[in-house]
DNA sequence: CAGTGAGCGAGCTTCCGCTTGACTT
């Protein structure tokens, strides 16, 4: 007989919060949502006030049984999933699904997982708020319908197998609409100033660095400055101290863990959630999908004492921080550190580096302001009418800065200014250099996977718990790519004055360098475009901002959902009607001009497997001829002359042992053909360029690279051979693979090695749940990390004259 | 492995938001 039954969603809650009550509960977690809308169909009754039919999927049935059994026995069921909207839906689910009744159902929520707030909680208990459970079936239903509507639309005009949402659609939006602007963008050269000046204080001689006030569009204008400089004399003007202030951040939500983890650690959003899930169910850190900065008071005592032991009490000041993004729930605590007076952790490294992120912003965000006195001496002369200043900065009293400090996407060569000399005005200085340097206005930058999170949030699109999915999707209908960008070499100007001589000098410099960026497919593009011209209510960046309001309505008991639902519906449904009857197939297809040789027209488009050449028309006697397009070419950008190239393929480039060389472009990209043989071209050739040497060399190369596939093979046994793959050697024996042992050379292993693999393996098999979970740990993070953010414009000064 | 692309029509695909687990050497 069990007397109270406590379900929360998670599991590692449930382990937490059974410690806090007593013999007489039992923690139960029901794995977030437990009934939703079947996959296959649309599930929504259209005609019957849009009710929804939901059914409990296969993997959540031995769960819901298993609930109900300790449900049935149990006095009281108290369910305590979280206090948001999704969490009300749970636990309705929860009471319907699990068939309770509602005399021993008793609902409550808490913000913290500490004791006293579990015992405030079980002693206010409340029943389920249905308005708050309309307003996420009004958001579910919602979504469905655009989904389940739209998608299918896109099967039909564009490609099978595509997806719309109302979350999705706009993330791609937001990569399509900044690949225009930069498309559109054109880079502006001007010409900064910079000087360095001398001053002897005491008998040591002290530089001052300074920056002109104002810029040069020309370089005849900057010239012309230098000129005017000629013979000048500067003097110290004015000096002016402002002491400024900075204030930390405040603590982690999941967006903000996501950004600075990749910019600080150069973790991908996946990454980031992976090891922040693996510290939760470590029980190392609060909950990590969140939308909200608060702290529990425990916390905040705890951070006190931690900051007055490690730092001083005047490293201390608790702050209340209020939640800024559109759409909060805030059900959570922020994310810090479960024991805020641990400073490290045992485990991984990547566990390591990213508790200790946490436990720094947590800490600082409990920290002292940092004080800073910033002092401009503004430098003139008689001669020039424009005016030098030099900055500088000193911390007065590092704060927070003592531990954390906190970086942005942005931040431009903010090298760090230092003390500058002590002088007064009307002091001579003794001008050492006055240079011009030519930069560049920059274009705007393309998304990183956790900068366009922070552009989402900011949208109030998306919930902590789909930020990673969300880009995932993108990718993987392939709407959208990560990808790095080589940089390209750029020459500048510089012009000195030095001993009133002027020189110049250029430079050259590698720009545009990128790493993992997003950045828009031809796909992305066309279905983008084609839903803004269709559905452009739906594309818009406030769509979600909307409804959320009508859905807070309905949860206000001020609004009923299906009359919501319906008012969207008509007009959606219409509209989804019409562009089905109307709207044409999707190609993307655009004319590119006339072949000199044939006459004929030459067209770009979007076909089954990609972009690809037509020349001539589907409607000829002759069928039209295809080329597909080349790795990096895109129907969006490519030329007529790009086309004409590509037609110009398969190109005979002579003989080899008497038979003749054909480079083309197939079903699997560039390719060679030799006696009958096909060999690819990979990334690095050019088909359109190739030499007949360099072909040879592929030819060639291939052999050997086949043979490294197969680094061994039994002639006893053909079923069991050593092979090298994707992540080294190891050995396939009946369709199957196993690891080599540490202490054994691949290609020295016999048969009989082998085999005792094999074995040893077997032997392993009962004892599944440790095996697995070793496996995890061990080789979780293999995955390809995003390498640190660089900067766009790494330069690389090379004098060449 | 194999070097397409027309058109026909079968049967398939799809949303967002809660949670973790999983047979990758």
């Amino acid at each position: 007989m069990i007397k109270n039954l406590v379900i929360v969603e998670s599991p590692a809650k449930a382990k937490t919060i059974e410690k806090f009550l007593g013999n007489d509960f039992i923690v139960k977690s029901c794995f977030g949502h437990i009934r939703d809308l079947s996959k296959k169909e649309l599930s929504v009754d259209i005609k019957n006030g849009f009710l929804p039919q939901y059914e409990i999927p296969t993997d959540k049935k031995k769960l819901v049984d298993e609930l109900g059994k300790y449900a049935k026995e149990a006095q009281t069921v108290w369910l305590a999933s979280d206090e948001d909207r999704e969490g009300e839906a749970i636990s309705w689910h929860l009471a319907e699904a699990l068939n309770l009744d509602t005399a021993k159902v008793k609902r409550i929520a808490f913000h913290e997982i500490t004791k006293t707030a579990i015992l405030e909680a079980i002693e206010n208990p409340r029943t389920i708020n249905i308005n708050l459970v309309d307003a996420q079936q009004a958001r579910r239903v919602l979504d469905r319908l655009v989904g389940y509507e739209l998608s299918p639309l896109l099967w039909k005009k564009v490609r099978p197998a595509l997806s719309a949402g109302r979350v999705q659609s706009v993330a791609v939006r937001l990569i399509v609409e900044r690949e225009e602007e930069i498309r559109n963008f054109t880079s502006v050269s001007f010409f900064r100033g910079g000087a360095i000046f001398n001053i002897m204080i005491d008998g040591k001689c002290n530089k001052i660095k300074a920056e002109l006030s104002n810029r040069f569009k020309t370089k005849a204008e900057a010239e012309d400055f230098l000129k005017r400089c000629v013979g000048a004399e500067f003097w110290v003007k004015d000096i002016e101290t402002k002491p400024a202030k900075k204030s930390p951040a405040p603590p982690f939500i999941t967006s903000t863990l996501q950004q600075d983890a990749s910019r600080k650690l150069g973790f991908s959003v996946s990454k980031t959630m992976m090891i922040a899930q693996q510290l939760y169910e470590l029980g190392k850190i609060t909950y990590m999908r969140t939308d909200s900065v608060n702290l529990s008071n425990m916390a905040l005592s705890m951070a006190k004492k931690e900051i007055e032991t490690t730092f001083g009490s005047e490293y201390v000041k608790i702050r209340n921080y209020k939640t800024k993004s559109k759409g909060a729930q805030e059900a959570h605590e922020a994310i810090r550190p479960t024991y805020i007076n641990n400073q490290t952790i045992e485990g991984t490294n990547d566990q390591k580096k990213l508790y200790d992120l946490i436990w720094k912003r947590t800490i600082a965000s409990q920290m002292s302001d940092s004080e800073i006195e910033k002092t401009n001496i503004s430098i003139s002369s008689p001669s020039v009418k424009e005016i030098f200043v030099a900055t500088g900065e000193v911390i007065k009293f590092d704060g927070f800065l003592k531990v954390y400090f906190e970086s942005t996407d942005d931040d431009e060569e903010e090298n760090n200014k230092g003390m500058l000399p002590p002088v007064k005005p009307g002091d001579k200085l003794e001008r050492e250099e006055i240079s011009m340097t030519e930069r560049f206005t920059l274009q705007p930058p393309r998304y990183t996977e956790a900068s366009l999170v922070k552009k989402l949030e900011e949208l109030g699109i998306g919930r902590p718990s789909t930020y990673a999915p969300i880009i995932s999707t993108i990718q993987k209908r392939e709407y959208v790519v990560l990808g790095n960008k080589d940089g390209v070499e750029r020459i500048y100007y510089q012009m000195f004055l030095r001993n009133d001589t002027i020189s110049e000098t250029h430079k050259t410099e590698t720009v545009g360098y990128e790493k993992a960026k997003l950045s828009p497919t031809d796909i992305g593009i066309l279905v983008n475009n084609f839903l803004k011209e269709n559905f452009g209510d739906i594309l818009d960046y406030n769509f979600t901002a909307s409804v959320e309001l009508e859905f807070d309505e309905i949860a206000e008991g001020k609004k009923v959902w299906n009359v919501m639902i319906k008012d969207f519906y008509k007009n959606f449904h219409i509209k989804v009607d019409e562009t089905q009857k109307t709207a044409k197939k999707v190609s993307g297809s655009r004319m590119l001009g006339v072949d000199s040789v044939t006459g004929k027209n030459i067209y770009v488009k979007l076909g089954k497997f990609g972009g690809m050449i037509q020349l001539g028309e589907n409607a000829d006697d002759v069928k039209p001829r295809f080329v597909g397009l080349l790795k990096g070419q895109s129907i969006d950008n490519i030329t007529l002359k790009d086309a004409l190239a590509l037609l110009s393929l398969p190109r005979n480039l002579g003989k080899y042992e008497n038979e003749d060389v054909v480079v083309g472009v197939g079903r699997f990209g560039p390719y060679i053909r030799h006696k009958g043989k096909f060999y690819s071209i990979k990334k690095g050739d050019n088909p359109l360029e190739i030499s007949l040497p360099r072909s040879i060399e592929i030819m060639e190369g291939k052999q050997t690279k086949s043979d490294k596939y197969i680094i061994k093979e039994f002639a006893e046994n053909s079923e069991i051979r050593v092979l090298n793959g994707r992540y080294g050697p190891y050995i396939s024996a009946m369709k199957k693979n196993y690891k080599i042992p540490k202490e054994k050379e691949p290609k020295d292993l016999t048969l009989q090695d082998c085999l005792d693999v094999i074995n040893q393996v077997g032997e392993k098999e009962p004892s599944k749940k440790t095996a697995v979970k070793k496996n995890k740990t061990k080789k979780a993070p293999k995955k390809k990390t995003v390498g640190k953010a660089k900067k766009s414009t790494a330069k690389k000064a090379k004098t060449t004259r």
